[in-house]
DNA sequence: ACATTAAGTGATT
DNA sequence: AATCACTTAATGT
């Protein structure tokens, strides 16, 4: 009999009162998904909103082109904000979210979300409070494009990986980086070796140890 | 040993 | 910062 109580416990507990706890738990759907899983594509109808409870998402933007662009991640205790606007407003999403790490997370059904805001003060203030931090990354990476030159961009880049992914050794390639970045990977493997003369991280083959935190 | 993939480099725009 | 053309190094079969 699985039952996901004690997670939800834990990670929105402090949040949710108890009552909402019980029917999250009753009506929601615990998934885990691997790495590097696309769980939401652009253009996908959203029929259940998630709950995150462990692992991290990147939620990344398409050009014409089919190049991405890394918007921000989702942590544990987050929710995703493009959902909660694509089930209120019956509109596809406009974003893609992938795994970054393997991730648990409840489906909450998107019924449900109209009902417990009526119903729930904590889930009303919850879903306030997602779409203030979700604009708030977005402006963020709104600034970081506008702003920041590619260096600072990379930089940037590597810490909040690190970050997500609880480790200072990323796994990935400069060619992922470029794609994520939406840069060159000439561009991206220059800069970091820039990076690793300033002795900020260290290069290894498909993989870089992060040294300044 | 050979093919493939990741990363480094110089030159040009 | 982007692109091209080419090299070198690591990995897979």
């Amino acid at each position: 009999m699985a039952n996901f109580y004690d997670d939800l416990m834990t990670h929105f507990g402090y949040f949710f009162e108890e009552e909402l706890i019980k029917e999250i738990n009753a009506s929601g759907i615990q998934k885990s998904i691997s790495k590097n899983e696309t769980i939401i594509d652009i253009g996908d109808y959203i029929k259940f909103m998630p709950l995150l409870l462990k692992g991290a998402i990147k939620i990344l933007r398409e050009d014409e082109n089919g190049d991405e662009l890394v918007l921000y991640y989702l942590e544990k205790g987050d929710t995703c904000a493009m959902t909660l606007s694509c089930c209120l407003g019956q509109t596809k999403s406009k974003i893609r979210a992938v795994t970054e790490t393997d991730v648990e997370l409840i489906m909450i059904p998107k019924e449900k979300m109209g009902e417990w805001f009526g119903k729930y003060k904590s889930w009303q203030s919850f879903i306030l409070q997602s779409y203030h931090s979700r604009m708030d990354e977005l402006l963020e990476a709104l600034d970081t494009i506008a702003f920041l030159k590619m260096d600072e961009r990379l930089f940037k880049y590597l810490k909040d990986k690190a970050m997500v992914t609880n480790d200072d050794t990323i796994i990935t390639t400069h060619k992922e980086i470029a794609d994520d970045l939406h840069t060159s990977r000439v561009v991206i493997s220059r800069l970091l070796k820039k990076l690793e003369n300033e002795s900020k991280i260290i290069l290894f083959r498909s993989s870089i140890k992060i040294l300044e935190l």
